[in-house]
DNA sequence: CCGGGAAGTCAACAGCCGTTGGCAAACCAG
DNA sequence: CTGGTTTGCCAACGGCTGTTGACTTCCCGG
């Protein structure tokens, strides 16, 4: 429906790897995403017309819809984030805190789709979905392997997550000067013990 | 409905008293901060049209236009947050962050402007800055009643907010079930020791 | 009672938005 | 070469936006 048309396999494999045979356009396809998650990131979801991300990568806002569908599949498309959350099972335990909030950072530092994905969760609701499914299907399965008590894993899964997101929120959204100027191992290094506590420490 | 009106003042004296003398739009101008206050909450900046603002407030667009300049100064006008935070000096000092931390939880609870502030903030730079305003006015003079190291007032207190605003974020805005789920007072138990020690504990 | 200003309504403007369909060029299999 | 598919551009649509100015209605001081 919202699909692309993929066109037929030339070579026979019965239902083949899910690898698409490569398309002419798909340098296009490609400057679109590139152009949309910049927008995305420094515009959040509204103010991202599909008219700047196409003039952004110099092609018509008519393709954009050609290979997209409209604005909400462009989203989808644009800000796919997998966090590549470490294996903390063979992790000496209290070590999990550090490693997890600089992996984070690295992973903020780095990649524009994360604060674009934030930017359009605090308005949009498709925006906030996609980061429940993330908190779910990312950070949760993590605090499983660590935390002792499995019936308190969301707990302690949305206790570490209020503390990473809002340390996203006041460095790279918000820009709050002094937390801007920190240096990341002295985040971790603050950051670290608290996440965790969160994770691994007895009820308060 | 609204306060006993206020005869105005007969004489002018030279630079009188800030008190403004009541007008007979007082009521459509509280109407109008108050829907507007709702809306900016919901729906974040730009999907808050003075349209829909105008008619939650039963009055005509213009109205808007004539009282409050434009849209930005309708913003500025409907978001003016005091966190009324409490004097941390005369208090047991191992107190302060489950103090801190049940005070935001109450003043979120039951204030949608700071809902609004925070998902304005998330897309819109005059948010944003309103934001690091506030922080600079209100957050760091707290903390510096309580922060040993004069010199970490500034880092203390991002970390502080990076705490806070990301339950904000997790909880009333993102939505995150867990996060949604908790009692106040698990917050307060497992928040405010982290509080605690991003104020009051020696560097890490 | 009256006149002036405030309060409020109405219609319209220019501009941008997402989205659509038609048409020209480029490409590639036969 | 030829015909069909893909890629791309162009112009336009309906709708919504912030904003403006002219107009009517009401209130109240004199």
């Amino acid at each position: 429906m919202t699909g692309t048309p993929t066109p037929p396999s030339p070579t026979s494999g019965p239902t083949a790897s899910p690898r698409p045979r490569p398309r002419r356009s798909d340098a296009t396809r490609d400057a679109i995403l590139v152009a949309a998650r910049e927008r995305f990131a420094t515009d959040g979801y509204e103010r991202a017309t599909i008219r700047a991300i196409a003039k952004d990568a110099n092609i018509d806002p008519s393709m954009v819809m050609r290979y997209y569908g409209n604005k909400e599949g462009l989203f989808a498309a644009a800000v796919a984030v997998d966090l590549r959350l470490p294996d903390l099972g063979g992790l000496s335990p209290q070590d999990v805190g550090a490693v997890l909030v600089r992996h984070f950072l690295d992973m903020w530092e780095d990649d524009e789709v994360l604060t674009a994905l934030l930017r359009v969760g605090a308005t949009n609701q498709a925006g906030a979905e996609r980061m429940q499914g993330i908190f779910r299907d990312q950070l949760l399965p993590v605090a499983r392997q660590v935390c002792p008590d499995p019936e308190q894993i969301p707990v302690r899964a949305a206790l570490t997550a209020s503390q990473l997101l809002g340390l996203a929120l006041t460095r790279y959204v918000l820009r709050i000067p002094p937390a801007v100027a920190l240096h990341p191992e002295e985040i971790v290094a603050w950051l670290g013990p608290t996440v965790q506590r969160y994770l691994t420490a007895p009820n308060p």
